[in-house]
DNA sequence: TTGGTCTTTGCATTCGCAGTCATTTCCGTT
DNA sequence: AACGGAAATGACTGCGAATGCAAAGACCAA
């Protein structure tokens, strides 16, 4: 077992410096740089200095690839996101990252083109090992059964696990819409209209949901269409409700803020409506650009960095104690005033 | 060696099935096992399929993170980006993991607060032995040539290595502040401001450069201030601005969109000057709210499907080869002329 | 049937580190 | 000086898959 470097040239600036190599120019056993780098364990202080000096000396960093498969360990955790493009992700996916790193655990990103695409990312999310996974893309109930057969602990972000129990974070969507619908309900509103996300997104369907519910609650049947959550939408699905409802429109709700804003702007610069005065508009999230002053705009913002924070606790708890039973936590969001509604 | 597993309940549906399990079920060896999962490898079809259905009926995954030890390949690819938030890089970094998700590498995501947090992240990335990584943050000399002695290749995103060769991907800055500023300088404008990037970012730096240098090319010099490349300061750079020109500012580059959109609005709504008629204002990175309606800002979109994939294409050709000698791609912006400026 | 070539297959070893166990060292006590 | 217990250290094994090598089959020609 000492034959196998026969070559020990400058071996220092290369890669794959091991922790044999280590031991043998701090004079010790390999047993000992292993435990030299390990909190807890025991080693002399001298020797441990020893040790790190030497390390130190020849760029020296366990090599987590093999901790991994010794321990059982990757300290890597799947983030699993479907359309990153959509302005509000990004922000919760460096939260994620930022907070993960602080509990020195790694993320292992899959992006998704198409929220179908998850089967192929499955497997090798199985592949390396996960020590766990925060997953914003819908999972059928298969694909969660087989993260629990497998004994990956799983955190769903803005979506609840359908017909299985699974922990999940989330921004509540009926409290959410219902302000918003209550609001413009009581501020006067009479001619609504919905813009609803693709059909096989899950908040999507949500948001638009409670919102039609909330408006029944109130004796109101709103126009219904669907759009791509993006800003192009917006506008087409506010032509659209336009059309339906003889332009007689006069609230209009976007289950996200993208289509909310464009929807503004096409009913300002396109149409000649103005906001709100002829039209309220509403959106979701709390996106950035909702702030900002061209827009204003009245929304729910999601408490992203609770959520994070919550979603990163519930991960790390479970990989913790994997039997942990699932829990959902529901977080209000905050309604947002802006001047794209009338609202009461 | 076969006493390993004394309880062998119920293995299929749990973590950890091994290729010896797979091996056993079908009645062969591991090494069989391993070469049924490996492309090009000498089995028999026939062999092949049985392994194949036992692997199936297991739920066996290979296990990459042993895949990585032996083989020394852990087909992972460190991403490092600085500020997440910054709009421009979510589509980059989406394009990039996809991209990379084709050719069977995945990601490992470094999300940094700071520009300046790379040290520590850098351990992590040596730890995990990634086969190569893409970088969008500020990197030391010393850091660059850790890269190097490691044999860990390296693409540099939208940065050239300061006093090292290293690969690279970059939008022309000198180009396309060159663009805007003749078009502004042809178009008459006279009171010259620009917006720059915090001292410690790169691109902020190199655009500001190029748009005072070009500025100079025509005899003009610009008053400078700088911002944290967000909404707010470019309200905030334009006030200063102002104050410095004694209001007779008529031209605002900015050196990225989102403070060029910060800085239209608060010329439209705090200080209430007509964009374009009484000041210009460009940006920079072409993102989505750039051609909003509400700012169809004048800008350089940079090519990121291209940008992306040719970091991609380098990062890959190097990992394939290692001693492909550095080489800096600079591709052009195309000039967005939208409504935020007069040009010529 | 025999020999030769090519394809399949299994055995044994290895990757780098963690952790178990046995051994040694070090101290404080009596 | 001798002993007991704790602390420090080293030898060794195994995590799960890949692979060189040799043995075994398969197949064809003579």
């Amino acid at each position: 077992m000492a034959k196998k470097k026969p070559l020990d040239q400058t071996n220092q600036e290369k890669t794959g410096v091991t922790s044999y190599d280590v031991a043998r120019r701090a004079g010790v056993s390999q047993s000992a740089v292993s435990r030299a780098f390990r909190k807890g364990a025991s080693v002399a202080p001298a020797t441990r200095a020893r040790i790190v000096e030497a390390a130190q000396a020849l760029g020296y960093e366990p090599n987590a690839i093999a901790q991994g498969l010794i321990t059982k360990r990757s300290n890597l955790v799947a983030i699993i996101i479907s359309n990153l493009t959509n302005l509000y992700y990004p922000e919760v996916l460096a939260e994620l990252t930022q907070r993960l790193s602080q509990h020195g655990v790694r993320v292992l990103l899959f992006s998704l083109a198409a929220e179908s695409d998850v089967e192929e990312v499955l497997g090798q999310v199985w592949r390396y090992r996960v020590d766990g996974a925060i997953v914003a893309a819908r999972l059928s109930t298969d694909q969660l059964v087989a993260f629990s057969n497998r004994g990956v602990p799983l955190v769903l972000y803005n979506r609840v696990g359908e017909g299985v129990p699974v922990a999940s974070v989330c921004c509540d969507s009926d409290l959410g819409e219902r302000a918003l619908v209550d609001g413009l309900v009581q501020a006067g509103h009479t001619c609504f209209g919905i813009i609803g996300g693709p059909a096989d997104s899950y908040v999507g369907e949500e948001r638009a949901n409670a919102a039609i519910n909330r408006l029944a609650h109130h004796g109101i049947k709103a126009e219904f269409v669907r759009g791509q959550f993006d800003y192009e939408s917006g506008g087409a699905g506010l032509k659209t409700l336009m059309e339906l409802t003889d332009n007689k429109l006069d609230a209009l709700i976007c289950v996200n803020d993208l289509m909310a804003i464009g929807a503004m702007d096409t009913a300002r610069n396109i149409i000649g409506k103005r906001v709100p005065n002829d039209l309220s508009i509403t959106g979701f999230d709390g996106v950035s650009p909702a702030t900002w002053e061209a827009y204003q705009l009245t929304t729910v913002r999601q408490p992203v960095r609770r959520m994070t924070q919550a979603a990163v606790a519930m991960l790390l708890e479970r990989i913790e104690s994997p039997d942990i039973s699932p829990e959902q936590r529901l977080f209000a969001g905050e309604l947002l005033s802006g001047r794209s509604a009338r609202l009461l």
